[in-house]
RNA sequence: GCGGGAAUAGCUCAGUUGGUAGAGCGUCAGCCUUCCAAGCUGAAUGUCGCGGGUUCGAUUCCCGUUUCCCGCUCCA
């Protein structure tokens, strides 16, 4: 697959809208007022998906290693943060547009006075910070102006030597946090893609100098590989490493991981190579020496950071739009998530046969049980064909029928929505048997 | 921000040459139903995206605006 739009693009997309708004994982932020630019609420399933999508990524790269620790910065810092990393200086982009054939450009990027594509007239450049900005106290006085993090990482950066210190922990040792930061982006869209709040899933990972390369390419295999696991397709996944004329100021390298969305490839998260540039940049505007002091060695230095940097919400859109399946069904579509059972939602459902007692009493103690381990869904609603495709829907791994013969033998019937398959458990084997399929 | 398209029930859409709206699916209740969207009966849900103008009257015409989608430019 090469990096073209394919002719079902919209439809692909407009499907995934669809059924998120149908089914409750997302829905137009304010939408009883119009909705709101890029924003997006995410509902009752929604919310279980990106926390599973988040907890999936924190259990592996925090709990799971010893070498991570993970912290929750504000999202309200320092005003002189962002002076330090650059983004008052970088994140203002002075844009012209050119009024005869409507194309905008980058001011500094220009060499000429005219549209370089027409020759037309240019309007006046106009600033576009990406930063939010807002007002830190009742008084709207230029002196409390603060911002809206752009993103997460400066809060790990300010914060290195507290963890340095409380954690004792040596090189190499990283940081995971997971948050919402904001971004006036000139053009959000494609859903959730892109947004003007969104959340992410960041690690800054430090080194000693002169191993970065080598931490560079590990968290690019591990970033690689924790997509795989959770099920995403490996040929809608791959690297693409940055030219150096596309690398940002503070990066000496950086590979995207790419998604193939129905829009064509894009970016789902970046691995880059920040060297010292912002534990020096702290160092210099804070006056605080944000140093390592090696003991083997005997010297001081400034670690090198390899930063893994993932959006929380397009991942989730990725394993949802890889999830989404249609299949015929006789003379019918089914429509199946095939979610990782890590990632589901509702990871199983109980469904009596029949609305007759004693079968509804059972099944409702039945999911009172399972429901301590597993978010559970309880449905007597219509035919169990019906139910089995409300379940494959919104990508229920496990059915659990309470049939008539439950109550004589005490047994029940698990349906696994893949194979479509049943077996026939005792009730005392059915939450071993799940949490072997679970985990 | 610029250009193009769109906006009617939860979803997909029809419709009104200007006289305040329907279908299918879905949802809910009841009957029926012993494992993959069966059937029958009944019900709920729309300020026709929002605001203004023209008009006796606007969902329909005009203007503005918001939102979404598709192209340009940027990022996680």
């Amino acid at each position: 697959m090469e990096n073209e739009k394919t002719p079902t693009a919209t439809t692909t997309m407009e499907k995934i809208v669809s059924l998120a708004k149908r089914r409750g994982f997302i829905f137009p932020s304010s939408e009883i007022y119009g909705g709101l630019n890029s924003c997006w609420d995410y509902g009752p399933l929604g919310v279980e998906l990106k926390n599973n999508v988040k907890q999936a990524w924190w259990r592996r790269m925090i709990r799971q290693r010893a070498d991570m620790v993970g912290q929750d910065a504000s999202i309200l810092m320092h005003p002189r943060v962002w002076e330090a990393s650059g983004h008052v200086a970088g994140f203002t982009d002075p844009l012209v547009d050119c009024k005869q054939c409507k194309q905008r450009f980058r001011a500094d990027h220009l060499t000429t006075t005219v549209c370089p594509e027409c020759g037309g007239e240019l309007t006046q450049p106009r600033n576009f910070n990406l930063m939010f900005k807002t007002f830190m106290g009742p008084v709207e006085d230029q002196a409390a102006v603060v911002y809206l993090r752009p993103e997460t990482a400066q809060g790990i950066f300010v914060n290195f030597g507290n963890i340095l210190t409380t954690t004792r922990k040596k090189l190499p040792f990283g940081v995971g946090q997971i948050g919402k930061s904001f971004r006036n982006e000139i053009t959000p869209g494609n859903f959730t893609f892109r947004t003007r709040e969104f959340e992410q899933m960041e690690i800054e990972y430090f080194v000693k100098p002169g191993t970065d390369e080598e931490y560079y390419r590990h968290w690019v295999e591990v970033r690689y590989n924790w997509y795989l696991e959770l099920g995403l397709s490996p040929e809608r996944l791959r690297l693409r490493a940055h030219e150096p004329e596309e690398l940002a100021h503070y990066a000496k390298a950086c590979t995207d991981i790419e998604y193939y969305f129905p829009m064509g490839w894009s970016e789902l998260e970046g691995i880059a190579n920040r060297t010292d540039f912002d534990l020096k940049r702290h160092s210099e505007y804070s006056g605080n020496r944000l140093e390592y002091f090696d003991q083997e060695t005997n010297e001081h230095y400034i670690p090198y950071v390899i930063e893994p940097s993932a959006g929380a919400d397009r991942a989730t859109l990725a394993f949802l739009i890889d999830a989404y399946h249609e299949e015929p069904d006789k003379d019918e579509i089914r429509v199946v998530l095939r979610f990782h059972p890590e990632l589901a939602p509702i990871k199983v459902a109980v469904l009596p046969l029949s609305r007759k007692e004693p079968l509804i009493k059972m099944a409702e103690e039945i999911s009172a049980e399972l429901r301590r381990y597993w978010n559970t869904d309880y449905d007597d609603a219509k035919s169990i064909g019906r139910r089995y495709r409300r379940q494959d829907e919104v990508g229920t791994p496990f059915c659990v029928t309470v049939d008539f013969q439950s109550p004589e033998d005490k047994s029940v019937t698990v349906r696994d929505r893949d194979t479509m398959e049943q077996v026939r458990i005792s009730l005392d084997e059915l939450v071993p048997y799940l949490r072997e399929k679970l985990g």
